[in-house]
DNA sequence: AGACTAAACGGACTGCGGTCCGGATATTAT
DNA sequence: ATAATATCCGGACCGCAGTCCGTTTAGTCT
């Protein structure tokens, strides 16, 4: 189990040769679930070849042998295409720090949790981060995601956990801010910054964010 | 002193009733000088009128009465025409964090100064929040924009100042995502936090931050 | 004044994300 | 098989940011 879509990602991830079709609403059409193959199979192949930033809408209907409206009809914007296409590792990555082994999992106490959870998403973005950053882009609630509400959640619930009484919510924000694909990459990027930095740069930060203040 | 454009903001923010135009490199033709007054007059109207999200460089040629060449010419973009709409509030701000009166200003203690640049940040935002949006949206490089450097390097001076030894650039640039218009906006707009609770959350950060760690 | 040149102008043009709606098609009921 | 219908398809269309290049004009030199 937990690899079947833990949160509604989006509509048109996992082909689903399951034959399970028993949902009440419609079941998908024929024609449409080949669409889907087919563009989900050409944003992948452009990917490669143009990179994240260089997949147009417009190209991958083409390349697909669609109209652009298909392509629209399926993943609703261009963030919803990106999203899509990181609809696995992501649910991976939420098995993992929700259900997983510790320290990242439950089962150590949340400061380590929170330390595994940065690394982890750190070395995420280092991977998918060009597909991470241009699902972000452009989309005008972000931070309505469901996956960054999870993530914010997460990280809240950790600091509760570790005793942090001073909004918690405000510090997952701030925290959150941290681990933002965008920032991560413009340090690796520009500033040459290595992942490993940005690890023990975050192990710092939350620390210090959990540990008791002295008055 | 010091209202006159502390770092290159942009090319054509104040007017300028100054008769020098000792520099070197060829002064401004009249007639860019009179369209650069007519775009800015129209720019803000437009800004009053529909919302600086509202803003389109379409409509401000046509407002302003020019071609749309020439607004780009003028601000290189749109990222650009909002940044040169900010300039005057973001060289007062700058003027004051680096030579103002503490404990913003030089002369209180850096934690000190670390709160009040943050409460500052923070009623800039609430004030210039959309402009502000709009000039960091959908610049590739956001992070080098000269004033998000200048804030980077202050923030980073300022942990300097107080003994943070670890990684002072990182840690700026994590300080510096908590206090980003998008993010403190959102948390306002959308999720009813009030200025006051962000500006605590702020305080509560930093003292964590830049306080002892107990071993 | 008149010629010369560098700068500025303006609007047609491109490419993109996103929308719309008339037409095609898979599915179901008869 | 045939008809009915809900769904899906496709590509023309829109508004926008940003570019390009032929034309105009301000400043200068003689």
């Amino acid at each position: 189990m937990l690899g079947v879509s833990l949160i509604p990602i989006r509509p048109g991830s996992s082909p689903g040769s399951s034959s399970g079709s028993a949902s009440g609403a419609g079941a998908e059409r024929s024609d449409a679930a080949r669409n889907r193959e087919l563009l989900l199979c050409a944003a992948r192949q452009l990917v490669e070849e143009c990179g994240a930033d260089g997949v147009t809408m417009g190209k991958l209907a083409e390349r697909a042998g669609v109209g652009k409206g298909t392509v629209f009809r399926r993943f609703g914007s261009r963030a919803g295409l990106m999203m899509t296409l990181l609809s696995d590792a992501e649910a991976e990555f939420q098995g993992r720090f929700m259900f997983g082994p510790p320290p990242l999992g439950p089962g150590a106490p949340p400061l380590d949790r929170l330390i595994a959870f940065g690394a982890e998403r750190i070395r995420y973005v280092m991977e998918y981060g060009e597909l991470a950053r241009a699902a972000e882009a452009s989309l005008h609630n972000r931070f309505e995601a469901p996956a960054a509400v999870l993530w914010h959640r997460h990280i809240e619930h950790l600091l509760r956990s570790a005793s942090f009484n001073a909004d918690p919510w405000l510090m997952a924000m701030s925290l959150s801010a941290t681990l933002e694909p965008e920032r991560l990459l413009h340090a690796v990027r520009v500033q040459h910054v290595s992942p490993g930095r940005l690890e023990e740069s975050w192990r710092e930060l939350v620390i210090r964010v959990v540990g008791k203040v002295e008055d």
